[in-house]
DNA sequence: AAAGCTATTAGGGCATGGTA
DNA sequence: TACCATGCCCTAATAGCTTT
């Protein structure tokens, strides 16, 4: 309350509690607060210490870079095996045949966040088509019991070379989403909508497909960043997500498939990101990361001649690695 | 006089740790 | 295992002060 304006005890008391006999305790507080050197009172009027009131946002509400693993088949076990819950990106191409076939055993999720999955499968496209409709995208979503869904949209960065026109994907893209949105508005779940912006190679794109998102009239508190995982310029990454940032000040921003090389250039700037780079590493040539927080790095161990480790195993100390990560680069988040 | 402020006290709830 | 003492935190109540 303080952090909106100066108040008096009375005003703290009553706002606190509703009824002016917990004024004594709130005082105590006030001035407990104030041997602290955390508020300053001048007159009747309770202020906050200049220096308190600079990183009391941060502390109210701490900048959190969330994690969304995720992963299939074989990676889906390791997730499985794991005695701790955590946010699970779904891609929903994965899970269709024909029709949606709802998955089983996701209770290792603390929530969930269903992709689109175009990447994995844009070789079934029919044309520009997914080949399942918004309704039945969002229906899927909902019954697996979905947190955050996010909209259809149409990879630029794999398109775009096989002839798609930018603009016309960029178009396709916002039309899918508003069929989306229109839908989940009528079951009421427009909030767990995220909108995901689009573009090829420059960050005037990503920010056209955001004007055309609000042309139609969409909002959403959650942003999806697209486009941007197959790319390998870390400049390209950079710039799209700080314009965006600046355009989007108050939003929360979740880029798809974020390199980790890029990521450390960026994520001062999103709030959420996930990967599956940990299958890969643990698949490709058995190795081990170490996060090393001083060089903001993973080191790369593989083991010493004559021992040999299955892969779900470094599937899992690589997704350990992967949390190291995190908790290091929220700690300088915050910093 | 009324409103605002300060200091003190009593007692409930709860965790801890000792004892029978 | 049951019981009790202790200390801590919290809240409510209130006496008595100062400011408006």
């Amino acid at each position: 309350m303080l952090a909106e304006g100066p108040k008096t005890t009375k005003q703290l008391s009553l706002g606190l509690k509703g009824r002016p006999s917990g004024y004594a305790q709130i005082y105590s507080y006030l001035r407990l607060l104030q041997d602290c050197r955390l508020i300053y009172k001048k007159g009747k009027l309770w202020y906050i210490e200049d220096d308190v009131k600079k990183i009391l946002p941060s502390i109210l509400d701490p900048k959190t870079l969330k994690l969304y693993l995720a992963g299939t088949s074989t990676a889906l076990k390791v997730l499985q095996s794991l005695p701790f819950q955590f946010p699970y990106l779904l891609s929903a191409g994965h899970y269709w045949n024909g029709k949606f076939r709802l998955p089983r055993e996701l209770k290792f999720a603390s929530e969930i966040f269903v992709d689109s999955g175009a990447q994995q499968f844009y070789r079934y496209f029919n044309g520009l088509d997914y080949p399942y409709s918004a309704i039945e995208y969002v229906d899927f979503a909902v019954n697996l019991g979905a947190n955050l869904i996010a909209t259809l949209d149409l990879p630029l960065d794999i398109l775009t070379p096989r002839g798609l026109d930018v603009k016309a994907g960029l178009k396709k893209t916002v039309d899918y989403g508003v069929n989306i949105y229109e839908y989940a508005e009528k079951l009421g779940i427009s909030n767990k909508v995220v909108p995901v912006l689009q573009g090829f190679d420059d960050a005037s794109q990503w920010l056209e497909c955001l004007d055309l998102y609000k042309d139609h009239g969409i909002q959403s508190d959650i942003w999806g960043i697209g486009s941007l995982c197959m790319t390998k310029s870390i400049k390209l990454v950079s710039s799209v997500i700080q314009q965006l940032r600046n355009e989007l000040e108050e939003k929360k921003l979740h880029v798809f498939g974020l390199a980790l090389n890029a990521l450390k250039k960026v994520f001062k700037f999103i709030d959420s990101f996930d990967t599956s780079a940990w299958v890969y590493w643990a698949k490709m040539d058995g190795a081990v990361f170490v996060w090393d927080p001083l060089r903001k790095r993973f080191i790369q161990l593989q083991a010493r001649d004559g021992k040999r480790y299955d892969t779900l195993s470094l599937m899992r100390i690589n997704i350990q690695a992967i949390f190291s990560m995190v908790e290091d680069l929220n700690i300088c988040k915050n910093a």
